[in-house]
Order: structure tokens, then C-alpha cells, then sequence
DNA sequence: AATTTAAGCAACCGCGTACCA
DNA sequence: CTGGTACGCGGTTGCTTAAAT
């Protein structure tokens, strides 16, 4: 019995995608915006369920998105969100712009919980002089930290009030992020509400700035069948760093996509390609990169961090509250005692 | 140089929630 | 209110690459 799946396996493709299937789904995100997952699939042609294709969509294809290479101010911010949300990687995610919860809850379980774990043990060592560690190596401080999941919740709440106060105090109503009412109610997810049209038309732009600019990387690295991981990896990886470097190099504007695209040696998807260039030339696409990017930010982020230099602020203020919270938390699980 | 093992990461799966008829 | 279903989240898997033997 249970719940029948998602998608019907027959004639359904899993793993990988292919350059091929995120020029599809791109080009008609490009056109027809992000959502009604379920008509996609139908839509496009892509033999792919609708889960799928949102997934491809927002951890991988969707404009803004930084990946790998965390730097130390990232790092520590998700060691402390973590501590403070525990495993919420979507609402940990929602304080790091660029980065998707996917990509943080890998990094997390991949290099920091070790690093931590490390840091455990050693301080462990240093406390009591001689331990051989048969706890250490299964949760971190940090996990046994917090137990309960209500308090988890009740943090993230409290946390995600005070973000909006903030946000409506400084930052003028431009964009609505609304974490708290999402939060507030069961779910406990923070999911920015993405409400005025001319935003959601800001995000196909940026979407298109940002793929158009992926497009030539990928025609340089798919030579043979497209078909071979190993090769989409590679293309990823390029891509990344592609990303990465002109999100954190500043403007240097006029990315010419005519220009690499002309050096493309593959000729295979030149007719979608050019479909894809000609939409987003015409919208006023190709301007400054760092706007659309900040832009896009803002309607899915709580944007506090566009711009490095304020972290330090707020990490002192996350300090400040694992702090008081800590008060908070040890009454809670004093009172969660007594209930449970 | 060949083989084995570990690490890294993209994608999948199942579940809970929101939303709509 | 209820049932059905689409969406989003977090845990997990499985493939690829890197490191170790």
C-alpha cells in the first residue's frame, strides 16, 4: 500500500543530468518562471518527474548560486546556525546567500562535522586527561546540545522574529520575506514568499543572465556523449568555478554571451542555444552581474549578507543569542524533563 | 602500476505540510 | 471539514574521483 510514487518509474530517467536536459529545463524556466513543477516534465519533453526537475532547478540551475570553496565566514556561520537550528539546513541556508541547503548540509556532513568532532576530542582530551572515546566519535557538542526538537523550533522562531523585526526596521519593504509567519505556524520552514510579479520577472532575468553565462562552458566540455558523469562532473566543476569567480569578481559587466558562445566548437545545440540567447537579449538581461544577482537574493533570502563586511555583526549577534539562549534552553529542558 | 578504500557530492526517496476543490 | 495532491525538506544513497596501499 502506502503512498503511490511520485513519479512512474517506466519511462522516467534518473541520475545525472545532462547539458541537454538543463538547456530544456532552463529554457523553459527562462520562459514560463519557476513552479507548477508537475507540467514540466509534460511540457518540456524531459523524461524526467517533477521532483526531479525542481530539484535540478534549485540547487544547481537556478541563478545566484555559489558553490564550493566555502570561505571561513561561511564556515563559522553554519557551525553556529547549526548549533542554533540544528539540521534546518533550508533555514540555515536562508542566511547564506548563493548557497543552497543541499550544498550546506553536504559541506556540513562531509568537512565540518569531523572538523568538529576533532575539535570535541581534543578539547575532550584536554579536559579530562586521558579518554578513550567511545561517545565522541557518534554526535557532536553541538547535536547533543539540544535535544528536543520543540526548542529547536522555539529558537528558530524566536531567531526568525527578530530577523524580520530587523528587517522590517532597516531594511524598507522592497521585498517581503516573510520567515516568520512560515515559521511560526507548524512547519517551522523558512521559505521567503516570492509575491510581486516585476520580482519574479527579476528572477527569470537573473536566471538567464546566469545560465546563458554556464552554456558556453558546458558546449566547451561536452565533446563526446554527455551521457558520461565523469564528464558532466568536470562540466560542473568548471561551471562552478566559473560562477564563483565572476559572483565575487565585481561587475566587469558586458559578459559577452555572443562572443563565447561563438567559440563553441559543438554545434549540436545551437538552435536551442540561440532560442535562449536571442530571449534573453531581449529582455534587458545583460547588465551588471552583481544588481540581478542582489536582486535574486532578496526574494529568496533574508538578505542579510549580500556583502561581506556586516558578518562580523552578525555573528556577534548570533553569538549574543546562543548566549541569552542558552539561558532559555537550559529552562526548557529543565521543563522538558518534567514532561517527558 | 594496479587495486582497494575513503571522500565528495548530485540526486533520490519518503515524509510532512500547505493548498485547493 | 475532508480528501487528494503538489511542493519542499532532510536523510540517505550511489556514483565518481582522490588517496592510500
Amino acid at each position: 500500500m502506502g503512498r503511490p510514487p511520485c513519479c512512474d518509474k517506466i519511462g522516467v530517467k534518473k541520475g545525472p543530468w545532462t547539458p541537454e536536459e538543463d538547456i530544456t529545463l532552463v529554457s523553459y524556466i527562462q520562459q514560463n518562471g519557476p513552479g507548477n513543477w508537475r507540467s514540466v516534465p509534460t511540457n518540456t519533453g524531459l523524461l524526467r518527474c517533477s521532483k526531479s526537475c525542481r530539484l535540478r532547478w534549485t540547487n544547481y540551475l537556478r541563478p545566484g548560486i555559489k558553490r564550493g570553496n566555502f570561505t571561513e565566514q561561511e564556515e563559522k556561520m553554519i557551525i553556529h546556525l547549526q548549533a542554533l537550528l540544528g539540521n534546518r539546513w533550508a533555514a540555515i541556508a536562508s542566511y547564506l546567500p548563493q548557497r543552497t541547503d543541499n550544498d550546506i548540509k553536504n559541506y556540513w556532513n562531509t568537512h565540518l562535522k569531523k572538523k568538529l568532532d576533532k575539535l570535541h576530542e581534543d578539547t575532550d582530551q584536554e579536559t579530562h586527561h586521558h579518554h578513550h572515546g567511545c561517545h565522541s566519535s557518534s554526535s557532536s557538542s553541538y547535536e547533543t546540545m539540544y535535544k528536543g526538537q520543540w526548542e529547536r523550533r522555539l529558537q528558530t522562531d524566536i531567531h526568525m522574529a527578530k530577523q524580520a523585526l530587523c528587517d522590517a526596521l532597516s531594511i524598507d519593504n522592497k521585498t517581503i520575506n516573510l520567515p516568520v509567519s512560515s515559521s511560526a505556524t507548524t512547519s517551522g520552514k523558512s521559505e521567503s514568499v516570492i509575491l510581486s510579479s516585476n520580482q519574479s520577472t527579476a528572477t527569470y532575468a537573473s536566471s538567464a543572465e546566469n545560465i546563458a553565462r554556464l552554456l558556453p562552458d558546458w558546449m566547451k566540455c561536452s565533446k563526446k556523449s554527455p551521457q558520461t558523469s565523469s564528464e558532466s562532473i568536470e562540466t560542473k566543476q568548471t561551471q562552478s568555478s566559473l560562477i564563483t569567480q565572476q559572483l565575487t569578481s565585481p561587475p566587469s559587466e558586458g559578459y559577452d554571451n555572443s562572443v563565447q558562445f561563438g567559440n563553441s566548437n559543438n554545434m549540436i545545440h545551437n538552435n536551442q542555444i540561440n532560442n535562449y540567447y536571442s530571449n534573453y537579449s531581449n529582455s534587458d538581461i545583460s547588465q551588471s552581474v552583481s544588481p540581478e544577482t542582489s536582486r535574486f537574493q532578496d526574494e529568496s533570502k533574508p538578505s542579510m549578507e549580500n556583502q561581506m563586511p556586516p558578518l562580523s555583526l552578525l555573528e556577534k549577534w548570533l553569538f549574543d543569542e546562543a548566549s541569552t539562549q542558552g539561558d532559555l534552553m537550559n529552562i526548557s529542558l529543565e521543563e522538558s524533563d518534567d514532561f517527558f
